[in-house]
DNA sequence: AATAATAATGACACAAGCATCACATTTGAA
DNA sequence: TTCAAATGTGATGCTTGTGTCATTATTATT
């Protein structure tokens, strides 16, 4: 997933974005209100992750002017306040949950899952499947016709990013950013070594019927027609 | 954990205790609101789980009815209504906490912790089992193929938490939450040490069958796969 | 068919990530 | 206070994942 998160603190911003990463989404971090509204507005995050108090624009009004613009990012609202009054001051205001600190990160992951779920209703987020493939984010594995498939790291952040655009032309931009995170070219052949490489373990073993395909000059596609 | 459950479809309700029950809690479960409130008010529970919509007693009502009697046990509402004003008002009634269905189990027990942690810092089921792992909350014991493994009271907490999220994978941002209550990065290796101690004592000398993962760049799971 | 462009693959090296050891520090009981 | 047990720290060496590059294969264009 790709998270925005608008939060003050250093220490907090920082703790959630190493969790974060580590659970296998691309962070993004702005520590101000107005900063984050510009940023929200601008690019298209899956979930936006809002600290309560914020210096220039206050998280409930950031939330409140993000909605008038776009009514289906699942926003969560992170705050020190805990009480019934609060949480539904932030329901109102049009945040999807309200996470009163401290809170365990199980507990944030899950809500982001469940979230995410609700908007992108191809996905039971926690199990993807595309064809005779399965994979499963928590345990972090991965299956074809039964049979349980090793990947890399790398490997499985790319396979993710595939099967959640299933039949799609994937670019080589897009796989930079979504799985390398970097925003520029490194004037290398990663991406197709790591193609290679996945396609030798998901593909190969399995001839007969070939799910990840290069559409020369513009990029890959995983695909699963009938 | 004791959980009254009042949930009137069969089908439903099954799903939840089979889940529970392998995530090591006790369930009760009724399936209308009278006999709910009853029960509830009659015995002990560590939590309860309600269905929003209930014969003979609505799910809000019942609530309301069990505040006026005990203030301190926790309340997730589940319902299908996930609209604002659904969960504005579970919140208003008395509930804890709002579960939309469908919900994912990870989240539903993250809230059950999560809520459990905040009212009964420790109380809990008393025999986790994993594979041939067995972990006794009561006695402190732990035993694999029958032999009595001998644990020091942190290895004993990290082996807990890692039996109660089988085949998951764990990060260590969740370790350090879960079972040295950081919300930090303590920047050492802590968790790398204690993990290689727990190995060498419930692995280690049971050559043949390794449980304990490592999920490089991840964290470790805990698995018992066939 | 020839050639240029694009992609696939294999081998390797390096750094990141991890396991483990020995020691330091803390804790708690006597 | 003293001492032993438990936990945390930092140093070290090992493992393995990943990116690079060189080479080979494939496809498009003329």
């Amino acid at each position: 997933m790709h998270i925005l998160l608008i939060e003050d603190d250093n220490d907090a911003a920082s703790y959630l974005i190493k969790g974060l990463k580590e659970s296998g989404h691309v962070i993004d971090r702005v520590s101000d209100g107005e900063e984050g509204l510009f940023m929200a507005l601008d690019s298209n995050f899956d979930i936006l992750i809002v600290d309560r108090m914020l210096p220039k624009l206050d998280g409930l009004n950031l939330i409140k002017k993000v909605r008038e613009d776009k009514n289906d990012t699942p926003i969560i609202i992170l705050s020190a306040l805990g009480e019934v009054g609060e949480r539904v001051k932030g329901l109102k205001h049009g945040a999807d949950d309200y996470l009163a600190k401290p809170f365990s990160f199980s507990e944030l992951l899950a809500r982001l899952e469940a979230l995410n779920r609700r908007n992108l209703p191809d996905s039971s987020s926690s199990l993807l499947e595309v064809g005779d493939l399965k994979l499963n984010l928590l345990s972090r594995r991965v299956e074809r016709e039964g049979e349980e498939i090793d990947l890399q790291p790398r490997e499985f952040k790319l396979l993710e990013f595939l099967m959640r655009r299933p039949n799609q032309v994937v670019t080589r931009t897009m796989l930079l950013e979504g799985v390398w995170e970097y925003h520029f070219d490194p004037q290398t052949n990663v991406i197709d070594v790591h193609i290679s490489r996945l396609r030798s373990k998901i593909d190969k073993p399995f001839k007969g019927k070939q799910m990840l395909f290069t559409e020369r000059g513009a990029g890959y596609a995983l695909r699963h027609n009938e």
